[in-house]
DNA sequence: ATTGTTCTAGAATTTTATTCTAACTTTTGA
DNA sequence: TCAAAAGTTAGAATAAAATTCTAGAACAAT
């Protein structure tokens, strides 16, 4: 078994965590390796023998950023029990933590995503199959026994989730004042007349 | 008054309409200036002339399409005649049939929108002023007379109109296999649901 | 026609990402 | 314990792209 290395990973650590900083004050393409390797300390041999380029920074931060919060959800949704109104709960809830928690990574993950390029690459690819897997695993069986509303797949996260992302969004680039988690109830309460029956 | 030469709108029309096709295949920042100046014909010289820099190529075509965006809405909303649901219904629908009349271009402005600088830019706020000011025209009347509920203005958007643009972004990316139109009824219902009295 | 302004072209420059090579460190296994 | 292999680092060299610059062409106004 290959085991990796100390240095390795205090040293992807210590990029990753760099770029963010540079990320939180600038725009992404604005941002150079050359600032990312002084803020690192790290060399621009190094950086590129660690990430291949630029994009595998930034798909490293993405990927990284994804499985940290599909867990934080995963957890979330245990505890859930499959009550049909605590799983919205969770699922909202989960969300507004782990962006009030990680603000910087968080912003930073909202500005990439949007990229045409980003969600075809395969690590994404594979963190959106366990997403979807996961929501499946826990709401279609409360909408199979009718305690949820049916409604068509490809329609579901937006109109469950797309509400309090919007609003984080617009948080983390400071377009509202108030916290997500101030809204908590409401985006609950919004996503529950959503989906329960009639 | 100054006359704006006939040669400049030709000019600057093709050089927008060339960057809108080449965003189509390629992400943005893969998209050089040497290849929008071969598509529209255009020299290095005369594209930064009339845009300053690729940045100004990117604002006119923001500025371009959220106007033509909002002068629509504007027009549906009138029309709407402040029966609440019409209005709705106007909001909602007036932003479909434009997305899906300019693909290309909702497609652009969604993944240009998130990046941090554009959202600061004077013309953009100019513009998100205005919107929210024909928001508020049309629907602050309905709220205080109680024909609507009343929401934090702040979630309002996001409430709203959020479920509807998250699922034409993943329509546009090609995530999602039915046109924003097929759920249009689903999406004003939704809408309908959050915003109707108790 | 003349003059000042705007527009165009493309070469020159600058900036930034990426590649490359040689040296250094750690791990492996004989 | 030591030598070979694998992994890591540094920074110079290269490549690719954005931006600037200069001179001249087209245009509008007088």
């Amino acid at each position: 078994m290959k085991q990796e290395r100390l240095s390795t990973r205090i040293r992807r650590r210590a990029v990753l965590e760099a770029a963010l900083d540079c990320f939180a004050e600038a725009d992404v393409e604005s941002v150079s390796i050359a600032e990312i390797c002084d803020r690192s300390g790290a060399s621009v041999g190094s950086v590129y023998h660690h990430f291949g380029n630029k994009e595998g920074i930034l798909l490293a931060l993405l990927s990284d950023g994804l499985t940290a919060h599909l867990e934080a959800l995963e957890q979330a949704l245990e505890q859930a029990e499959g009550h049909p109104r605590a799983c919205i709960e969770a699922l909202i809830d989960s969300l507004i933590q782990w962006v009030e928690a990680n603000p910087r990574w968080a912003q930073f993950i909202y500005s990439y995503l949007n990229r045409s390029g980003a969600s075809s690459s395969e690590p994404i690819l594979e963190i959106n199959r366990r997403y979807k897997q996961i929501i499946e695993q826990h709401f279609e069986p409360l909408i199979q026994s009718g305690r949820l509303r049916e409604l068509p797949t490809d329609c579901w996260s937006s109109l469950i989730v797309a509400p309090t992302h919007d609003y984080a969004r617009r948080w983390l680039r400071q377009q509202v004042r108030h916290s997500p988690s101030t809204h908590q109830r409401l985006f609950i309460e919004a996503a529950w007349r959503i989906v329960q029956c009639d």
